[in-house]
DNA sequence: ACAGCAACCTACCGGACGGTCGGTAAAATA
DNA sequence: TATTTTACCGACCGTCCGGTAGGTTGCTGT
């Protein structure tokens, strides 16, 4: 009576059954969503499911940290090749942008149904979300301390970030008025200019009505 | 003689009700929430919580239009009040983010489960919350005719504006390092001028690096 | 004094859900 | 060909949930 650990079945089936259930999680939230609503999707029963999941909290688990491995794959990591940092900074906000309007990517959103998940797996999840705050953080003060970020708290800047971000998941439409690279490059700009124009350029854009090129 | 289906008991009630169901909502989710769980944080049994309430749906929907009720009142109508179109603005981002951060007015912030209402109340909700979105869009169109606005989409920048206010709700703790009147103008801060200092702009203005799509 | 009603309660129902069990049929393995 | 493994399915179970039926209590107006 082995009590060995069942071998996980085929890669490619399981990164489809996480991303299925994915959308359908993001789009009517885990606890409005059945393990039969998402087994149905795959064209399968329940019991049919339960042999490649181990449990409905578990599945969440492994579709989070699923995500979070694609933003450290696509995002976090690319990203250290960076030498400059304001650069890095475009290239965080941006790719980062992109895999949330990627349907697939907006996997990386979910991660914030973290109550659903036990004691010890919120843990797990919270300190991966928590390390990807910090360096984005580390990021800001960074850009603080050479001089070119405004006097901002960068602990709010970083969230206000990530709000920005993760806020597209729930407007972003593909086939909108705005291409996923139109969006990531508009939020790029309104997180490091803002809204409005410094005094000056508003003051001069009003005299002359110049256009930007 | 506005003739209703039952008589409505005390208003007072009502609100405690709804403030105490939407604090739980917001943490744990609307379908994690068992009719049971507010009733008991009430001190009642959901039997007694019933004499209130039609169903768990309807208090949903009235919790969403009492928090849109509160927007209108203390974010939207005042600003009306305000004639310079930059300082309506500051208000608006202000006064609404401090709505989120106040524990009772967390309340707006669940406006967007809409997914749990029925699709009659679902798209009443969505026409409230697309108006005061369309109030925000128009002011900035407003800002950018008369010259003092960066060159952005105004949608998306209304939707990140709300994106940075709305993630307040995830984040923002009372008795944390920012009160709530600081939080709201880092916010505002944020919103109007972004992250990095206009000097850095005119020095470095080379295009976006994305991910391949 | 007592009718009437608001404000609760206990007890219960039907149904949906997460999860299990014991299969089966085909493919892989020997 | 025989055996094992993979990939599923139908039927079922215990639990919990939304909601209801029908009471009880205590205040209020007459």
């Amino acid at each position: 009576m082995k009590a060995q650990k069942k071998s996980a079945p085929s890669n490619e089936r399981l990164a489809e059954i996480y991303r299925t259930a994915a959308q359908i999680i993001l789009r009517k939230g885990y606890d409005a969503t059945s393990v039969n609503d998402i087994a149905n999707a795959l064209g399968m029963t329940k019991a049919g499911l339960y042999h490649y999941i181990s449990g409905k909290k578990e599945l969440l688990f492994d579709i989070m940290n699923f995500g979070l491995d694609e933003l450290d794959e696509e995002v976090a990591a690319p990203a250290k090749e960076i030498k400059d940092a304001e650069a890095r900074l475009r290239f965080l906000i941006a790719s980062h942008a992109q895999l949330v309007t990627r349907g697939q990517g907006a996997i990386t959103i979910l991660v914030d149904e973290v109550t659903a998940l036990t004691p010890a797996q919120c843990r797990k999840i919270t300190q991966r979300k928590r390390e990807y705050f910090d360096y984005l953080r580390d990021l800001l003060n960074e850009l603080k301390s050479s001089g070119k970020l405004q006097d901002v708290d960068t602990t709010a800047a970083t969230f206000c970030l990530l709000g920005m971000i993760n806020w597209l998941s729930r407007w972003f439409r593909q086939g909108g008025a705005l291409t996923a690279e139109q969006t990531a490059a508009e939020i790029v700009k309104i997180a490091l200019h803002g809204l409005l124009l410094p005094e000056s350029r508003a003051a001069q854009k009003r005299g002359l009505r110049v256009v930007k090129g």
